[in-house]
DNA sequence: TCAACTAATGCAAAAACAGCATTACTGATG
DNA sequence: CATCAGTAATGCTGTTTTTGCATTAGTTGA
């Protein structure tokens, strides 16, 4: 059995006639007849019910197809990485990472990435779902960067730093002089707080710790844009420390209690040599 | 890419011999290495480093060795899974289920099988570990009875009955005559507390609201041995009703307050029309 | 230096595969 | 009812791939 055959299959599955996947598939009709015969023999299962005019899949084939897909997408991914680890250093690696720290933490960690292996090649992404066992474990990303600890027994997390959340007004703002009062009465810029992120239920156990219902205005996830309309006066947002560092005017940054964490994760047993560094890298920084 | 070749890697990958890899694959030497080299060829990775006298993986190879190993088992299942649904009611179907229900439900159900589908062969397992999600998605077993509720968007539940727990005591005990007090010096035979099991999870709940440390004098999971032991007078023991089926003497059942449901589970979308007709037998009794 | 080991390779036979042309059957059309 | 277009299977032939044998070439240890 080959793995092309498997993608035959797969093409002809979805399209349920030769010529068109013959032609998808660039080989000839009468090849692509006998390759799914071939493949139906050898695993004694009855994949398409098929007469001079049509083609149908059986339950078995149906199965098939689902389960395939899949799996074949995992071999890829599979295959991807492996070629990453035979690459070594020259090989690209993905990180993935919360908006939060765009402004403070990754441009100094991508400068010392610089410094120490400069032959690196860096793959970024903010991931929309936060998923990060997944993405680690299907290896769609090398490193994650999250604010809540990873627990899985296949996953390795260190927790880089802690930070302060702030409530994030403009310049003059009365909460800067008096006490903080009638915050209810502000509006709220704010990251969608039905979210399932960390940040998110992190902010719900703040507001409902201080009994607070906030008034929310408008709704982003996008920390760039938070911080730009608050400055215009917009209305008043709680993020992180760290979008201090993003320098935007006319914007003042008030500490609260609660503080958030910054982890960093891997695969357990990681082979790829350049992964490794990147983590020794950040054991480094820690260190400091 | 062959699958084969893929089995011929994770041979060689363990025996690190391409004389004795190829006489256990059965095939020659040479066309051993020649298999392997077209492998490394069309992937593009070397996978072993050789000199004329030693074999080794390389990093990539131990990777791959390591994902390949359990994407060809998974493989392996997923056409076993086909066939059977290929071979329609001819099929296997596998049935994993709670000793508690090896005296009274599981016989019942097995008749009206029986009675239905004669022609259908079973499987009959009592798992170990409870993790029946992971069992039905690998396509480890067809149908799961379990004690509790399994949460996942791809498998179906069906609560099929609830059920009192009870006290079993041998004949003539204290308990039966006089109100349920001093269960404190009783000694228990009981399901390891520890467990990770619904009904040891449920037993330590039990325990702790009616304020109880048993003296648990021996720990057994298996029920049988429990209502031996009761029966011989070592000590009283809490299991679900359907045990007063097993028909043991010298016992008797007290009913508590507390009950347990029996769910049927299976997987979403389930295309094995054997399963199918199971599943529909299985809400048939419970619309009794 | 020699013998034992072991992976790669040249070679010829065998097997598998590809595509062309054709067959065989189905449905639709007039 | 005859004809035609559509479609999957198959006979045939040339090409490619794979196989195993025998041999080579490098390594290790005595």
């Amino acid at each position: 059995m080959t793995i092309q055959q498997i993608r035959y299959f797969l093409v002809l599955a979805k399209e349920l006639h030769f010529w068109n996947t013959a032609e998808k598939v660039f080989i000839s009709q009468s090849s692509l007849s006998r390759q799914i015969q071939a493949l139906e023999d050898e695993l004694q299962i009855q994949l398409f019910e098929r007469d001079k005019r049509n083609v149908k899949l059986t339950n078995a084939g149906k199965f098939l197809q689902e389960q395939w897909i899949e799996k074949i997408n995992e071999f890829d991914q599979i295959i991807r990485q492996a070629k990453k680890i035979d690459d070594g250093k020259a090989g690209t690696i993905s990180i993935t990472y919360p908006g939060s720290i765009t402004y403070d933490f990754l441009p100094k960690f991508l400068e010392v990435l610089n410094n120490n292996i400069p032959e690196l090649k860096l793959e970024l992404t903010e991931p929309t779902d936060e998923n990060h066992e997944k993405l680690l474990l299907s290896f769609e990303t090398d490193i994650a960067f999250s604010r809540d600890k990873i627990k899985n027994a296949n996953i390795d997390s260190l927790k880089l730093y802690s930070e302060p959340i702030c409530l994030v007004v403009p310049k003059n703002h009365r909460f800067l002089k008096n006490n903080i009062a009638e915050i209810e009465n502000e509006k709220f810029i704010i990251s969608g707080l039905h979210q399932t992120t960390f940040f998110a239920s992190l902010l719900r156990t703040w507001f409902s710790k201080n009994r607070i219902e906030p008034k929310i205005i408008i709704e982003s996830d996008f920390g760039g844009m938070i911080l730009n309309l608050v400055s215009k006066g917009l209305g008043i947002s709680i993020l992180p420390l760290s979008f201090k560092s993003a320098l935007i005017e006319n914007i003042e940054f008030i500490e609260l209690e609660e503080t958030i964490d910054l982890y960093i994760n891997w695969r357990q047993n990681e082979l790829n040599n350049a992964i490794k560094k990147v983590i020794e890298l950040a054991e480094g920084i820690r260190e400091r």
